[in-house]
DNA sequence: TCAGATTCGATACGGTACGTATTGGATTCA
DNA sequence: TGAATCCAATACGTACCGTATCGAATCTGA
């Protein structure tokens, strides 16, 4: 029977002497020591190898740890790894709320894209890359990092439609997947640098067309008339000033 | 001594009894055959398993072929799955010239997606996968299939520049990321479908968006004068039609 | 025609990591 | 105290790695 990477490990025994006001279970309790060893040695050995180049034993090894032992609590590498990126990377790369879709986003962007270029960076690879294997993988970087980021998102972007910055029938996810996608392409492929000006560049495309919205040959003026569209902002590059 | 993946395989011998005017070195000829079954069997089970999962053993038997066979020509699994890749995908994808950049990217998009979500599309994501782990395998992914298809690119975005499509100092790469970088996200992240309405959406925000160029908020008018700009044609979605 | 060079498929080898099983000791509850 | 569960350590069979060796096959050049 295979298991869920989200779904919580083997067993549902709590975690050390936790007072979590219900029953202990007997035997002895699972070592929140052993736990955090293993999460701690699979992200370092993550930033110094790569998913395919990581192995149990190693981290085992690394962490004092029997094997036996992660193999009890992680049915496989995967769940392993997703699960010591997860516990590492919550409350992180929130957005701002400046006023200017523009800003929010380029400002957040930026958070990403240090993460990125950073040894972390190795271990969002490795996610994405043990993921074209294990489809399971794939879903717990979804499901633990993309989307709650992406409600985020959402959010900034519905501001900026009540703002009048973006139109209201503007499809958030072609958005934002056109934002992102280009930050991940160049991140995987690595055929271009990663810099903020990239960011400030892909921020302003993107968010130009989209606040052009859908193109209506005949019936525009009757669709934006009465409302007052505020200009989205956009500021102007340095070598055009 | 590491060897390049781009290089010719270890000894520059002939292929077969090819009349290349050039001496034919004596001993046996590499075998044609074995090169083609190789490349076949490595496709095949590609399409299958994922780059992880692809073993030399299993390309070996598979092609009936020993397995030093396999070693003397490409030195690693990486080797062997781009050659494979890059035999097969030459010779593909090329853009047309509509007179509308839009109708021309979107049409090579299109044929990129129904790639992308052919068996095939499982040997992209295993080299981008498998170029997370080995930066070489991700070179050979440029240099042999991204880059080729990106020089048609800028053709085709320096034509559209020529019609007054798009602004003369359009930032080519930036564009191209970002209209391809909403493609490889979805194809790699697997969180929205790949559907050719995705292609018209992201095309038609990012070109309308390009088209827009550089906002100058003083000197616009000034730069534009004297130029009158053929407007970048978009099709109405049919939802608002 | 034959010697030399090189490839071929087949197979054997030591090495590494896999995932499982077992063992003996530690920790907790009833 | 006894049952239950965890721990670290270790042994095990399996799979694939990449290399080496073998005899047979195929080509060049003398």
């Amino acid at each position: 029977m295979k298991q869920s990477l989200l779904a919580a490990p083997k067993a549902a025994r709590s975690l050390g002497n936790g007072a979590n006001g219900s029953k202990r279970l007997p035997g002895r309790p699972r070592s929140e020591q052993a736990r955090i060893a293993i999460f701690r040695s699979t992200l370092k050995l993550l930033q110094r190898s790569s998913f395919a180049g990581l192995t149990i034993e190693a981290v085992a090894a690394d962490a004092n740890v029997g094997k036996a032992t992660v193999y009890r609590w992680w049915p496989n590498k995967g769940a392993l790894v997703v699960d010591a990126f997860a516990s590492s990377s919550e409350k992180q790369l929130h957005f701002p709320n400046t006023g200017s879709v523009y800003r929010d986003i380029t400002l957040q962007m930026s958070q990403f894209l240090s993460i990125l270029r950073s040894q972390r960076g190795r271990i969002v690879a490795a996610l994405l890359a043990g993921g074209q294997s294990d489809p399971e993988v794939l879903a717990a970087f979804r499901d633990r990092f993309l989307w709650p980021r992406r409600e985020e998102a959402y959010k900034t972007l519905r501001r900026a439609i009540q703002r009048g910055e973006l139109p209201k029938n503007l499809d958030l996810n072609v958005t934002l997947d056109t934002l992102y996608g280009a930050i991940y392409m160049r991140f995987l492929i690595r055929h271009g640098e990663l810099t903020d000006t990239y960011v400030r560049d892909v921020c302003r495309t993107v968010l130009s067309g989209a606040a052009q919205g859908i193109k209506r040959s005949r019936h525009a003026l009757q669709k934006t008339r009465g409302k007052t569209r505020k200009p989205l902002a956009v500021p102007i590059p340095e070598a055009a000033q």
